[in-house]
DNA sequence: GTCGTTGTTGCGAACATTCGCAGGAGCGAA
DNA sequence: TTCGCTCCTGCGAATGTTCGCAACAACGAC
């Protein structure tokens, strides 16, 4: 679990502090696979401590605190909840989310560097690139037409 | 209003009916200006006809099918409410969303052709990128740290 | 260890949006 | 014009998420 202690240091450095929930909330978030909501996160904290009563608000709040601290990135699924996954900015990827059957495709997009030069020296804007949901129709859903 | 005929003629090819409801709610649509939300468009509405008693719930279906038909593009400001504006398929544009400030600055990015591309190319996906939302830091933001 | 500051939590309410259902209205056919 | 099939609407409830507030707890200073 060194990544854990990491974790733990990065959440300190930016002047945050640990608490038993973000542990929890993170080791249920690691050891849960990707792409979990926030409810199925909250329901994975409970089963393993049925006592530790932390409430969903709190998963949401250590989501976006984890959000802002770039150890997280959440993708609209397009159809009801949230899911959410650790960031693994060393292999960047991108996600096709299908707007008709809701499937999700992982992509490398390395053209994207591109737009993000153009972003900036237009605009000075810094877009958020490294986790981006794009959503569309999936080639089997536009046969299906 | 030659566009609302137009409209109308749109709905009904796409084997939809035309409705009093969808005529307001495109009118409001029209006169109201880009970045509307649903609930300003609901408002507009009512302010307009106080006695027509049009539903929230018919707005969200009416922009979604709107959507649907590629004749409104939602814009997810990040904050609160999802806002809709016309499409304008002769002036594609992208919106910058910050995420600090919530402002939002428009920009022509024609290097997403060559990312539709790889993307299409790759896994037959077409991606949404008529109106793309992108999050991130605005410069002046990125300068109050 | 104790204390004080201040970030965090749990709770419940609020918010934006979607859904299910029963009644109503649009539009093509006769 | 009338009929009938569907699509559409209004309502209220449900969903996913955020917010406000008072109590609590983390952590640096002493």
């Amino acid at each position: 679990m060194s990544c854990e202690v990491e974790i733990e240091r990065a959440i300190r450095e930016g002047g945050r502090r640990m608490t038993v929930q973000r542990a929890k909330i993170v080791t249920a978030l690691r050891h849960g696979g990707d792409h979990q909501s926030a409810e199925a996160i909250h329901a994975r904290v409970l089963e393993q401590e049925p006592h530790a009563g932390i409430s969903l608000s709190t998963v949401y709040r250590t989501l976006e605190t984890l959000r802002e601290m770039s150890l997280v990135s959440p993708l609209d699924s397009g159809s009801g909840a949230t899911t959410y996954e650790w960031s693994t900015p060393e292999r960047p990827h991108h996600h096709l989310v299908c707007r008709e059957c809701e499937g999700v495709v992982e992509i490398e997009l390395p053209a994207l560097v591109g737009v993000r030069g153009q972003i900036r020296e237009d605009t000075g804007f810094e877009p958020d690139f490294d986790h981006l949901g794009i959503s569309g129709v999936c080639a089997g859903c536009a046969a299906n037409r």
